[in-house]
DNA sequence: AATGAATGAGCATTCATTCAT
DNA sequence: AATGAATGAATGCTCATTCAT
């Protein structure tokens, strides 16, 4: 009866039927309340160490209130994984997806990531650590992965059809080796602290995905940046 | 302690005072027999859902003698780390330090490290997951990330002075991201699965790594590879 | 928790912290329940063959309940040692603190002290027990024993104000020893078993106390007692 | 097969057939390595918080050697308690049974006591806790404490016979209540630590003893002692 | 005699989830 | 909807004692 183990319980794949949402502002309100605190819980705890009773009271809502909403602490989890990619999608739809050229078009994109994983990094922590053993996690963290090295990978194979970036690329590859560059370079800095500078990040970071990718360089705006520059 | 509570314990940093290695043979043989054990209940359980009894029930000995060895599922996590940092050791330093050219010498470490990758991918993914909420395994990887990081930032430097490397990338940045590229490109091939051939792969990376950096590539050697070519 | 370790999380003074009281009535109840189980499976196996399943099975309640109440065993023993303080407060304060002369008065006080304790013998024992390993049980004990130390030590400077106590006496050092006296003699009484009459116990007690004092004995009341009167 | 709660091999009261003396040299005196280790561990950490290994760690012996000369945790601790009192006999076996007059003769018992007890506060405070929980103990201190009260007891009849203690006491019980004074007073200064000075504590328990019996006091030797002299 | 490894029963504690009110 | 009490399976760890060398 007691379900105790969250890796246990996170091999359970199956109701993609959530509980359903209420129906009364009341409601509404209380369920709110409980995705702020729990997303406040797991940020502060990381996701063993935080548990119902802390949800709830953090909440300031009865401990049998949670599952009125919930019915796991997986469910309020992806929950809050939604929310965070809500305002992630809210912030970078703002951006044109197609710049006028690539490197400012990768310029900006890496520039969104890293200010976006900065904005977010607690939380990011937390879905790494879930993913590490939730499959349900992982498969939504692929999914996210996957289309953004789709993007990427359409943009390189476009990019080699305009002579852009060179040929002998293979963009799949391209795109996936070159997205965890990105990606783990704002966990490595964001999460596991590493110390460094966002700008020249952001900079370096660019120069190196397009040298990669081999998209020339402007002609006048090399900076003279000498080694040592971390913060 | 119950499996809810790892993650607080892990938390105590304290005894790099391990439980004394035993003095006699048989001892040793036991000793080897848990370690083995574990490792093997790690890679199918991961590390959460191992337990001390199936570890010992593995290794053929009573339950009591676990706790003669080691002092908690941490300190035995810790020493298959250990093993599996031995054994790569012991791989990669046949791998002569410095090569003829930059561009072999990148090839030959990329391919090492994908390899030694993929032989412990199972490993590999559990020490991924401990890392996430480990205090004590976050700072075993942030030391072994680092003297491989200082490792190719030395060797972007020198590349640099030689005029091999272009002036205008700052060493630490551009050995952070570039290794970062790589072992992230290896953690979502082996352990998230996703479909890739790994002599492509070693190929594209290093591709990628040489022009990143500004390293002409060689003027015949270039296949006409197309895309598509993942398994 | 094994039992091993009880001496050493009894030195962990932390907690006055106690868990917090139910809030409904079926708590409450629940509540008394297994405080009065608690006591019942101290009484009849001391302190440390007494464990929390033996307690809950008494209290007809499930395992996980004990804990929806009380941290631990020490908690729900310091709750059973408060009951029985607060018992013995009830019953003494019913005793008017200052009698019409010394005599009378001291013995009534050992009778009350004699017969509380002889009501509680059987926990009494398992207070000393604890009190000998635990910290907390022992400042619980040295506290009520300054208590009621300072009563008498105030008493008698008052007598010895009066006339009524000989001078040559220190009053810290008259009520300590006479109070341990008393408090001993019940241990040795009720809880070892020694044999012995209650009311000529009273008796020589009283007349041991005042003759030490220097309480001039009553002219008449002496009653012709010979020896061998134990039961 | 295992046996790990103290208390429950404690209620073993069989064997008197203790583990048979080593005939070696050598085997006399690790023996001997181990009676003072066990001794300093529970002098230092109490009886429950005292283990094989321990007293073994500190003999500088294996741990299975420990079984080769006492049975378990108990036999070594009544070893120690027989090494305590015959330490004990070789110092009170120095004074005389019987003084010239009564009140000099009790001065020099309750010394004598106060500091053989303040020589051996340490170990009585590890006696005390174990005689609270072990009947075997428990029945070792009875006979100690038998022993003495009836030496006192014959002493009180004869002095009463003689006209020298006041004919309305009953031996026993006078007997039983001032040793429990003096044995508890003990107790509460040298192991609970309350404070006092140990000259004017042997001056005042022997004037409430005498006093308690109806020994006349020595016309002159009044001290003018006033209050608050405790240490 | 000495050594040190092997054994396994025993128990406290946690906490996700259910249920009665 | 809200409350908070009830449930009990699960598991890490200890250590007295035995055993093989």
């Amino acid at each position: 009866m007691s379900e105790q183990r969250s890796r246990a319980s996170a091999t359970n794949q199956a109701s993609p039927l959530a509980t359903p949402l209420p129906v009364t502002a009341r409601g509404m309100r209380t369920r709110a309340k409980l995705v702020k605190a729990a997303r406040g819980e797991f940020e502060r705890n990381g996701y063993l160490d935080t548990n119902i009773g802390g949800i709830a009271r953090r909440a300031r809502v009865a401990y049998g209130s949670f599952y009125t909403y919930f019915a796991s602490k997986e469910e309020i989890f992806e929950e809050v994984v939604k929310e965070v990619r809500d305002e992630g999608r809210a912030t970078s739809s703002t951006e044109p997806l197609v710049g006028p050229d690539p490197r400012s078009r990768i310029a900006r994109a890496n520039a969104a990531y890293l200010r976006a994983y900065q904005a977010n990094a607690a939380i990011m922590a937390v879905i790494e650590e879930v993913a590490t053993f939730s499959p349900r996690l992982a498969e939504i963290r692929r999914e996210a992965r996957h289309f953004w090295v789709e993007r990427n990978r359409t943009a390189i194979a476009r990019w080699q059809a305009e002579g852009i970036v060179r040929a002998d690329l293979d963009p799949y590859y391209a795109a996936s080796a070159l997205g965890s560059m990105i990606d783990r370079s704002a966990y490595v800095w964001f999460v596991l602290k590493e110390p460094f500078d966002i700008d020249i990040a952001i900079e370096q970071l660019t120069s190196l995905y397009c040298a990669a990718l081999g998209i020339d360089a402007p002609a006048t705006e090399v900076p003279i940046t000498r080694r040592s520059r971390r913060a």
